[in-house]
DNA sequence: AACTGATATGTTATATTATAACAAATTAGT
DNA sequence: ACTAATTTGTTATAATATAACATATCAGTT
């Protein structure tokens, strides 16, 4: 375990990832007593296949290819479960969602969204949060949720873009 | 002109709040040769009727009133010259958009959105910045796009609320 | 096992937000 | 006046999201 989050890099062994990722949800549900359904379960499998952040209407094709009935409402329901839940953040800068993996407690991240490969990296960043409670505490702002979300090139981009274009 | 910019009170002089909004507009966009239009010119003009985040279809619904031919086309056009010509800012949690007084230099800035009042206020953060910059070079991300954005209870409402609900 | 209230899903319809594509009009510079 | 560039008009449609109500499933109790 390293000191902050890696961010995943091209190498990593996702399906690792995405397996561990899925078994927290599982314990997480099962301690709080709420129920990863199939639906629910579906979604987030769908949401942990790449660390690209995921737009609902995608989430609504693939389910459609095993789930027939699937409709809007199927999927924005099993997405607010996952958020309610921490399993997901929203994207509010893409209109999209991403799996989290610090779901056992309540936190803030920044996300770092690559404008080249498209994969979101989430930071804990912890100076930054402290920064920005001083400035709220300063504006006399009760803060209730926070989205901080950085467009930009992500390092494996920067390293493989020169040639690139 | 005090040390950082001060929230939007329930009891400023909005009035000529918003008309310095539209004399600085008229200045920068003669000083950058770029046509600040009489669309244009109506959509700045509506977006600052208030501190409030304010949306597309609602800008385009009071566009009607005065514009028969105004469209979805009409108004987004306009949206994205002002946002070009940083005279607005989107707010990415609100699919919304607000007047920016600081339009003369490039910046970053932190978004207080109220969840009682709805006016949003825009701050530099300078220490926030200074802290993100830090974060990203640690991640070694190149940013291009900054949306900082804190939703939660201003000081007005903070202050007035106690008794409501 | 049947009953019951709570939770989750199915289904239809519609609201909201945003863009594409091409034609017509206006503007700025010559 | 002519021309190229910019802006606007217009139609159509794509993409994102929610409302409302019916049905089904689940968890706990009798
Ligand atoms: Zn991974
Ligand atoms: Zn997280
Ligand atoms: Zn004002
Ligand atoms: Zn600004």
């Amino acid at each position: 375990m390293s000191a902050y989050i890696e961010s995943p890099s091209p190498t990593h062994n996702h399906d690792a990832c995405r397996t561990k990722a899925i078994q927290i949800a599982d314990r997480i549900c099962a301690e709080r007593g709420v129920q990863l359904t199939t639906i629910r379960r579906q979604v987030l499998e769908l949401i942990w296949n790449s660390h690209k952040a995921t737009k609902a209407y995608d989430l609504l094709d693939q389910m459609k290819l095993v789930q027939h009935s699937a409709k809007p409402a199927t999927v924005y329901r099993a997405l607010d479960f996952l958020l309610d839940q921490g399993l997901i953040h929203r994207v509010e800068s893409l209109n999209a969602f991403i799996g989290c993996t610090c779901s056992e407690q309540k936190h803030e991240q920044l996300l770092l969204i690559c404008l080249q490969c498209h994969e979101v990296e989430e930071r804990p960043g912890k100076r930054v949060m402290q920064a920005v409670s001083k400035e709220l505490s300063q504006a006399e702002f009760t803060p209730h949720h926070k989205a901080i979300e950085i467009q930009g090139i992500c390092k494996y981009c920067t390293q493989s873009e020169p040639n690139a274009m």
